[in-house]
DNA sequence: TTTGTTACCGAACATTCGGTCAGTTGACAA
DNA sequence: TTGTCAACTGACCGAATGTTCGGTAACAAA
């Protein structure tokens, strides 16, 4: 697995997805506009310069993030089981699927999560994201026109808790120690589709 | 160059709380690092420097603001309702408070969700986070052991989606056109208390 | 009129920013 | 042994950063 490469043998350093990927790691725990290509270099273990290698700079490494979440998020929302059937159903399965994209792509996800619009890449972002919002909230819309969620709550504010509780996930989250999707999204779903209240008390 | 010589009428003058209360506009618009003292600026219609008059800096104001909403939300963890009674209703009294404390203060709780620790006065605001959110977790811990909320959830996972759901009403609520935070609640408690889902499907 | 205070301006400060570029290194092929 | 080239360094650039400071217009009290 280490060195059985039919090609040549592995040489030492980065390329641009290990750049990204640390990078993006720095971006969520100092903030993009917190980050200074210094702070990146350090993580890296090279100099400043060395970046440029690799990536073109640091508004393109924000860019590839964003669409590594955005991709995930579109890709969900034009599957079939996205949909037809039921909305409920739908809906069930949108909110499944979300929690496991957010936890296989944790640090993107985080990082488009808390982008604010300060330029052109982030505008485009917030865009796609809108677009995102647009159709989850159709779909509790649509569930809630098909009388599957109760009729005493506006279903544009269920939408924003909802999904504001399926977010947070980014905010707490940890891989290494945390529970799994199914695990997140079993509670999740329980707790805002069946309710915390238990019948004893 | 479009403006002229500075003669002009007088705007009226700033005082450390309309500063503050402009400041963390901008900082929530454009992220608080994402915030030159020139945007301030702009935003109170002087100079870079005529805001040294009013207040020491630019993390000055950072730790006023976050001052504003964590004293709200140590306020409300020492009021007798939130420490006896049934452990269900202390943690629904708690939710409707945390909404309504997030409503009156918006912009000050808004900044203090999305601080990530870059500076002293960031941890020191981190920390005191971090200890409500203890207060919070037990209170949902307590609620479980008496038998109110449902079993086959671990309490700790509850408290972060709850709390989720909760904070996430910063990234989209809008005062003027917004619910109330009484309509809030009510809709984020008949979610996450009792569920979504209507007994018809 | 003089003096003082309030609220500000404009210029400058040292530092840090994202980014460029000529050159160095070292592993490998020939 | 030499040449190639991916990967990198270190010196540097202009612009932007947060902050300081000397000055000043406007008004009020003396």
């Amino acid at each position: 697995m280490a060195t059985s490469s039919p090609t040549r043998q592995r040489r030492r350093g980065h390329d641009p997805e290990s750049v990204l990927s640390i990078a993006v790691g720095v971006f969520n725990e100092r903030g993009y506009d917190g980050t200074s290509m210094e702070d990146l270099a350090r993580a890296l273990g090279v100099t400043k310069s060395a970046i440029y290698y690799h990536v073109p700079g640091k508004e393109q490494l924000l860019a590839r993030a964003l669409d590594r979440a955005l991709d995930g998020l579109f890709e969900m929302v034009t599957d079939e089981r996205a949909l037809s059937g039921a909305a409920i159903d739908r809906l069930e399965w949108v909110v499944r699927q979300s929690v496991r994209i957010l936890v296989d792509r944790l640090p993107y996800v985080t990082l488009l999560l808390r982008v604010r619009g300060n330029s052109r890449t982030e505008r485009a972002a917030l865009e796609r994201r809108r677009e995102f919002d647009r159709f989850i909230s159709g779909l509790v819309k649509e569930a809630a026109e098909e009388g599957s969620i109760r009729a005493d709550v506006d279903p544009g504010l269920v939408t924003r808790l909802l999904f504001g509780s399926v977010n947070s996930i980014t905010e707490w989250y940890q891989p290494a120690r945390g529970a799994s999707a199914d695990a997140l999204s079993d509670a999740l779903l329980k707790m805002t589709f069946d309710g915390l209240r238990s019948g004893v008390a």
